[in-house]
DNA sequence: CCTTAATCGAGACGGTACGTCCTGTCTTGTT
DNA sequence: AACAAGACAGGACGTACCGTCTCGATTAAGG
């Protein structure tokens, strides 16, 4: 049968290619930053060849999406403390601590191509901020379960959450810190619990 | 004194240079945002040389700024009606309105270039954030005053106030409507007046 | 051996674009002369990006030099009649006519190029005057084996051979005509074999 | 009466700024060459607004011939010893050496720049050009009336002369010696006084 | 063993934009 | 008028990436 599922042939790709695509991405973003940070120039510090490249991915944007994934993929804890605010604050420091290191600077090279091309933009939202958003959401519900939470609406105390990290991204102030993280934990919790 | 200043010297600039500059700027972003407008397509659409641009404006971001200032010039007013939620929900709907038209795909051209350039990331926050910040600063202060505000820190709840539309900015979302104006105003208010 | 020869790798250049850069160099040159030749509008002309260009040249020199090349690769005979005036002769008149046409103005564009950057001048005297050079110490060297010639210096010969040549061509005056080569053919054998 | 001749009125031309203009390009065609010899250049080098170099000059040709004209205005003697040998060495000598010298950079330069303009060209050919073939022409008539110069045609005796010179220059190579004004007024005579 | 097919490094290719330099002209206020 | 200063349109420079494309050489799996 000529409708079989087409079996991969042909020479497989070598998974040293994967890795040393991403480590020069890696290298590049956080030394130089977003600008810094070429296709021409993964390949010529990784030693691959650009088509190499261009197989794994369609261009920059997912590159960085990529890096990103790898490098989180064992992170993102969802807090069960049984307390809204203990949750909530294990979370945000967790997700502010990230912000300091590396991960701070491929959200800020997420957002630069995410700015430049819409479609990208979608897909972010729909595979990495969609599952940041999922874990505040669960913390949200369990609290909700308890009657802590009165507040209607779970997306607006979600986007109080992420908006100030993004703010502070943007525009590269460095107020993320344990102390920031606190703060906005209660501002959260005030609106989630004092609802008019 | 020594210091006096440079006297005026030379040919003047053609207003209607910066005018045409300006407006060939605006033309391109909104048309084909941040990616479609270059130094080269803002001379060639303006007609006018890439010395002329280049004397004014260091880089695309410079123009963004000045073309998103001239754009709001008149604009920024600070509601002053007694009342905390109403001066919030006033000053709120006024600036998600923007953020639906032009000023909206100007502030995410100027979001692209700051990610890109830590030093004009600090321009942009001396000149046109910190404009923005004050006008909330002043709301939470007369409401501080009046004894309406108890929560500590301004900065915060100001935080609250721009974190979530810079984050609708960056992924396109089109959440910025009135309704969820009202709904960021409670919550901002609920974590100004009921702080533990 | 390690100085083996670089082994040839990657896409091979296109001979196609080749021809095209030298038609559309050799174009602008013939038409416009040496002013309205650029990098750019061989480019432009010849439909090839402006990186295949500065691939193959370095500057507008080499272009110059290898259209020219190019165009004279079959000709540079060394006429061998037994004769020194007849040689002289035949090697003037064609020289002369080739001067009234295309290569004509090809050296004038490589004159001009030669007197802006001595380093190309250098070159340039090493891979093509010293050429030119050689076809007329052959005729001399075979008549001064006959006996004919008694000047003891080749070299000065050689630039009374070509001297008057290049003033002609640099103040663009047309006097290389089939009689100016005669007259000057006789001069130059009158230095040649009437020495004190 | 309106049809006066135009009597000279308004501030008259500041004799430094001429000055300081041919002093600049002096320097600048000497240190770095027709290449970095620009109008810009001058002006800046000079302390002289463009507009004052384009009042006097229409362009960089002219500002060369200007300079080497002021530079040469006391020399071109025309040697007068009553034998043809010795008044052609004088005077090729004393050429020869001037461009080892810095009329030899100026000649250099005013070549690349009629090579870009065959208007120009003509120019030089009237006024510097001729001036130079003169002297030798008024060498070759004394001789000639003498009975020593047998040849028919002075134009070509002079090319002889002038030809080798700037065929050195143009290939920037260092021949223009003592030594080769002699071997070249020895050829000369040759081909004056040896006419078949 | 030997095709088949996808991989690999290398680098050419048409484009687009960058930021700089120079040309020749013009427009100020000052002398 | 001439002058210093400097703006202006235009054009070329040489460089850097983009995303695509051709080479020859590997490298498996399937016939």
């Amino acid at each position: 049968m000529s409708n079989r599922l087409r079996v991969m042939t042909g020479r497989p790709r070598d998974p040293a290619v994967d890795d040393a695509i991403r480590m020069a991405a890696l290298g590049l973003i956080t030394e130089q930053g977003y600008r810094g940070m070429s296709m021409e120039g993964i390949a010529a510090r990784s030693g691959v060849s650009k088509q190499a490249v261009y197989r794994r991915y369609p261009g920059k944007g997912e590159v960085i999406l990529d890096v990103l994934t790898a490098y989180a993929r064992t992170r993102l804890p969802t807090p069960d403390t049984g307390d809204l605010r203990e949750d909530l604050l294990a979370l945000l420091e967790a997700t502010f601590a990230a912000q300091r290191g590396v991960p701070g600077a491929l959200n800020q090279a997420l957002a630069a191509e995410a700015l430049q091309a819409p479609a990208f933009a979608q897909r972010v939202n729909g595979e990495l901020i969609a599952a940041r958003r999922d874990a505040v959401r669960q913390i949200l519900g369990r609290a909700r379960d308890r009657g802590e939470v009165t507040h209607p609406d779970d997306e607006v105390l979600i986007d109080l959450v992420f908006g100030p990290m993004w703010y502070a991204l943007l525009f590269d102030v460095g107020k993320l810190t344990d102390a920031y993280a606190a703060a906005l934990t209660d501002a959260v919790i005030a609106a989630a619990t004092h609802q008019p």
